[in-house]
DNA sequence: CGTTCAATTGACTCGTTGGTCCTTTTTGAT
DNA sequence: ATCAAAAAGGACCAACGAGTCAATTGAACG
């Protein structure tokens, strides 16, 4: 439930793959197919992100998408900005106008605990962090067996 | 940010209202313009609240609508599920459909926790508790000077 | 130079939410 | 019995996010 929107999962899941690649531009259809999002959709993310500056795109024989900067140096928050993700919004969980610290809604202070929470962890998770994820979850997946439990915050 | 849909925001200060009126009904109509909620709107939100035995409505003279058992009793969550509010759905943050405590997303700890933190608030809080605080609010908002704050979880 | 590859762009579809408006039903009161 | 008040219900509209598709632009390479 408390969920970014879909696009930029699609661009989280999809740089974290593209980190993979460690500086070879990659093509979008690849990444769309590893990462099991809609091409021409995933195209448009892509788009958004080069305009933000947080990857560089090159068309033509050869072409492809690359990290703009270091993995670790892109946070989720990054992401949700260049796409902008109605999560980053400050508004009431309510849905009243007038909100604040002054005329509090009933649910201001634990939305304000909980938005506080979300921003930090996506200001502290970075793109790097979601590649090293999805690297272990490759290895384990096809390993069946599985048994340790890799969570980590 | 971590918001209810509109429409269960609506529900839930509607409700809060509808409180104060202590079993007499109240006309939609008033309703909707106390809590500065579209009245057609707000007409249809009070139906689905009806039919999932929330509150209770009667038509003609001397009708309207009034809660179907003590405030204290309703939680916000009945509101979520009443109206099938997204928040209480199970999804991943980052959207992948596989998502669980074995195959988790790079985020999924954290969201589960939030997610977890959430839940609790919405059960634990009443509409009886929307309706102390908007009474609450009434009282100072007029008043103007405010100094302390009123702030409470 | 021209071909081919790959991202870019714009037009379009589709489903959901929020919202309006008008008509129909139900009900109490005269 | 009738009238008026009130919710119920249906048709409709606008905006937005997700997604598709086809045409275009730009870049490398032979």
């Amino acid at each position: 439930m408390p969920a970014l929107a879909q696009g930029t999962g699609y661009a989280v899941l999809a740089m974290g793959y593209i980190t993979s690649a460690a500086g070879k531009p990659m093509l979008v259809r690849s990444v769309a197919e590893a990462c099991d999002i809609p091409a021409p959709y995933l195209s448009k993310i892509i788009n958004r992100l080069a305009r933000a500056g947080l990857v560089k795109t090159q068309r033509g024989v050869n072409g492809g998408v690359l990290l703009a900067r270091e993995a670790r140096d892109i946070s989720l928050k990054d992401v949700c900005i260049a796409l902008d993700d109605p999560v980053i919004e400050k508004r009431c969980m309510l849905g009243t106008e007038v909100c604040s610290d002054e005329r509090a809604c009933p649910a201001h202070d634990f939305n304000m605990s909980v938005r506080d929470k979300m921003l930090t962890f996506l200001e502290e998770t970075s793109i790097a962090d979601v590649s090293a994820f999805e690297v272990q979850r490759r290895w384990n997946s096809p390993g069946a067996a599985a048994g340790e439990a890799t969570n980590r915050s």
